[in-house]
DNA sequence: ATTAAAAAAGACCGATTGGTTTATTTTTAT
DNA sequence: ATAAAAATAAACCAATCGGTCTTTTTTAAT
């Protein structure tokens, strides 16, 4: 499993941009921004990427994976449907100690910015949250079927209502650099997904 | 009440400005952006404000003021602690309606912007926060003096579930441009609220 | 109506933007 | 070991950035 050199490069480039672009978002970083965080030339950047876009999108893609991987190892770790519903409040309280969730969540800086100015951004954005609220609902739909989780829950509402509240509680506790209120807000859910129990 | 000629350019080019500080971001905007929505040169901007950062400043207190005053006025309508928090999802369920949140929610486009890259701009966002957050809780106090809410209910918790669910929710809506997410979780948000009638 | 002051327009500035081209270095295949 | 190819560096480009300065226009006081 031999890369190629600029595979190689191409990877490196987007793993040191992936930060930059999501603290100073898509239009707040420059190509220069992109030259000190390689510590590459530009005609390096330009050697291997289309444009500033191209980057900008990969770096997206990677800091969502990123999150997603992660969250997918913890969540397997228990069989129990509630368990695993457990694992978003419990990684998102305390994201602090996760280095890709310092810069904030990408799908939320990704959203607020694009929405309005970067129809491929915007897009990417779109599918990551689709992404995530299919599988909550699916981890929902699967409790159900193990009577791990009530009958009459709606897998829809569930979904919806964690995504919406992890995203603005997170919102909060990037700008205020208190994690006051999204300790709050996850408690809140934590004892929501534990009152589903069958 | 005669405004000078100055002031009343001044605020013809915060009113003018704002929409595009909401919609294109703190870095998205360029002095031309500024030019073309005012229909003012360069010279008259810079004799009004210091700077684009001066201008960005009051279009942000501006935007933030516009949804306030609306709310404010809606709330005021009815006497009743539980009608009046319910106004916060009937407002948002239909943001499409009004004009200045087209563009999104001010305080969450903001945010995720200037939380690592604008002191200033970042301030302003916590500030407008903690008096949101505080408006609520106060309204809590008084519907469980007014004896119209349960005694128990936790005005912190709730007006922090309250504001996390809608940036949330409105966050979806404007990225995906659905109202789906965000009916459903207004949806939740009305029967929990309803949930702290005493 | 005249004039001084205030306000607005537009030419101008250096720095930075995203992007290209050319030269140099490094890698790979022979 | 060497030549061809691939990858990187660095000089270069026009356009745009935020911001200034001077000229012109508009306003308000006399």
């Amino acid at each position: 499993m031999k890369m190629s050199k600029s595979e190689n490069t191409k990877q490196f480039i987007i793993e040191k941009t992936a930060p930059v672009f999501n603290t100073k978002g898509y239009a707040g970083t420059s190509m220069n921004d992109m030259i000190s965080a390689t510590g590459l030339s530009k005609g390096c950047i330009y050697g291997n990427f289309e444009n500033k876009d191209e980057v900008a999108l990969a770096a997206f893609d990677y800091n969502h994976n990123k999150v997603n991987e992660h969250m997918k190892v913890r969540i397997l770790a228990s069989d129990n449907s509630i368990e695993r519903l457990l694992v978003y409040p419990s990684t998102y309280k305390n994201y602090f100690r996760y280095p890709y969730l310092l810069a904030g969540c990408p799908i939320l800086n990704t959203s607020t910015e694009a929405d309005d100015t970067h129809p491929q951004l915007r897009d990417r954005a779109v599918k990551a949250l689709d992404f995530w609220k299919t599988s909550i609902e699916n981890q929902i739909k699967r409790g159900i079927a193990r009577e791990e989780i009530k009958k009459d829950t709606d897998p829809t509402e569930i979904s919806v209502v964690m995504i919406s509240m992890i995203e603005g509680a997170f919102m909060q506790a990037k700008v205020t650099n208190r994690t006051n209120e999204l300790r709050v807000a996850m408690e809140f859910l934590e004892k929501m997904i534990i009152g589903l129990k069958a």
